[in-house]
DNA sequence: GTGAAAGCGCTAACAT
DNA sequence: ATGTTAGCGCTTTCAC
């Protein structure tokens, strides 16, 4: 029923070594007569090459994983794109597998992968701490986004949160303020670390003492905004501007902040971070720090590439800066606050 | 490098049938001594069937395609993920291709997809116009999800919109509400005039009379339904409730009734559409209603894989219904409003 | 510049 | 119940 190479070869009268250069692409020299008699046959006959028989005598597959905990995760949505579309139109395929944060699928995933002898893997929010369980780990190319493997010789294109919260808190350093609470994450997260870090950082650089008071600890939820925001009201100098270091407990503060009476960004200017999709709905818009998913899915594509095609550049952790999102939660816009 | 069958069937002194018999898991009747030392040297060698090889044979690549306009649209990647969980675990790949609302895109993809020989194509929010171009409209099996095709012989799993939009009025209804304004979409959206449909249903049905004034259409963004609210306001017998036909023209229409002074829903009920993930965020939190994205993708999947193996159900329209998600904004949670 | 032929790893018809 | 063998469609040596 499907038109063969041998098909197009007996067409063209020639063999199907012939045909197979031409079709192929080979750099194996075809007399250009033949070559467009091969060519026109192909065209007739509606010729498609069966990519299974050419891969199998290729012993490859042109297949790449892309594991990720749930693509109905903004983020990961993002980055997930921003590989495909770097893949997009080349000759591989791209499967993915979705392990809703459970180690179990995710080695199940891996391991599917490996049954399909996938030539790469992208684990996108994924530790796979089991990973050297299944295959030791250099077995497979692979590269980690938004996620540090706990290996250090691998490709982990991750965001720069020391950075990217610097970048917050010194906008609001910018706008005149001195007095700046904080809103971080829970223990445990590399992120909380880090963006405080970033937090602090920027205090030392303009001489504004760290206070104690000032800083809240978050679990990432909306709630804790709230309680915090209520508790930096309540101090006998409160703060003039909070970064919160995640959108939902900026939101919390800015709704604690309006129960309180004051307003945002008049009273108290508020920064939030993540640029999620709601950011720019409430009332006031929340100014963020907004992370470049599709680029970093891009990048994870490029380091992938190289590595499954054999030109392994020096593995590591790629930190990747964000952005300032200026909206009107700071006060940017309207005025020169305080 | 990699160990073959013809490996396994050596180190078991069996021959190349035998030992395929065993690993493939084919009904052929195969002694069960033989069959255990098959097992073992497979084990022991660590066999991996190559499956390039075995699809190549069977002339099958259980491979399928998902096409869709936008992984980061939420609503499309809770299709998706419906999907990917129900081909989890079994042998099909699933791969994924963006095309970005543009036709050309969408054709490359298909092209893409054919020239892999996947054995069935998901259209997820796709038109897919030209699909008869490429190939014959019978000629791979595919299922359309959140968009209607054309032709009819052909499933598509699409929201019950006037359902979904009936179930929302009801709702205000049997809140005791009897001027409800409605905001519509612009006009050539389906979505549009089944909504609108669904509104009027519930009108007729409680005797409810039809008031131009009262409706209005809006283009889905957050500023239609700002003016939509507001030139409500402006009526002399202003409606006590709202339903929009989404979510973001739902969140302009509560901005206007606050500016005008209004409360949400004290003094106007409102009711939303889609319940996208900002709704339960903003205050007040939005009553609307939910579509099944994940299970719309369970069912696209299961239809397809019916396609794939054979057993062609009757093909036509899956309407699917919704679900109301009760929030603040209806007043249905503090008191019998009005 | 072209062709004949081997073989990638697997399954299944056919023979025993 | 097991083995022999052909062949899926393709690429690529090797010979001419």
């Amino acid at each position: 029923m499907s038109v063969t190479l041998t098909d197009v070869a007996q067409v063209a009268g020639v063999s199907v070594a012939t045909a197979s250069r031409v079709l192929s692409h080979s750099d194996h020299p075809v007399n250009s007569q033949t070559r467009q008699r091969v060519q026109q046959a192909a065209d007739e006959l509606g010729y498609r090459p069966n990519l299974i028989a050419r891969n199998l005598r290729l012993e490859r597959t042109f297949t790449l994983g892309v594991v990720l905990e749930n693509v109905a995760e903004f983020f990961t949505s993002l980055i997930l794109r921003g590989i495909l579309d770097y893949f997009a139109g080349s000759a591989y395929s791209i499967i993915i597998l979705n392990t809703y944060y459970d180690e179990r699928t995710e080695i199940e995933a891996v391991k599917a992968l490996i049954r399909r002898s996938a030539e790469g893997i992208i684990f996108i929010d994924t530790a796979m701490h089991s990973v050297e369980d299944i295959a030791s780990p250099n077995a497979i190319p692979s590269v980690f986004v938004n996620r540090r493997y706990k290996v250090a010789e691998k490709h982990c294109i991750i965001p720069d949160n020391r950075h990217n919260a610097q970048l917050a808190t010194e906008h609001l350093v910018k706008l005149g303020h001195r007095r700046i609470a904080y809103i971080g994450g829970p223990e445990g997260w590399e992120a909380t670390y880090e963006r405080h870090a970033g937090y602090c950082d920027v205090l030392t650089q303009y001489n504004l003492s760290y206070q104690p008071p000032m800083v809240a600890e978050g679990d990432w939820q909306l709630a804790s905004g709230y309680q915090s925001a209520q508790r930096f009201a309540r101090l006998p100098n409160p703060p003039t501007a909070i970064f919160a270091s995640n959108d939902r407990m900026a939101l919390g503060a800015i709704y604690a902040l309006h129960d309180d009476g004051k307003c945002v960004p008049e009273d108290v200017a508020v920064v939030g971070f993540d640029n999620r999709a709601f950011t720019e709905l409430v009332r006031p818009a929340i100014t963020t720090v907004s992370l470049p998913g599709h680029e970093m899915g891009q990048t994870a594509a490029r380091l992938l590439l190289n590595q499954v095609e054999g030109q392994d550049l020096p593995r590591g952790i790629v930190p990747t800066c964000g952005q300032m999102i200026v909206r009107e939660s700071c006060g940017a816009l309207h005025t020169n606050s305080q």
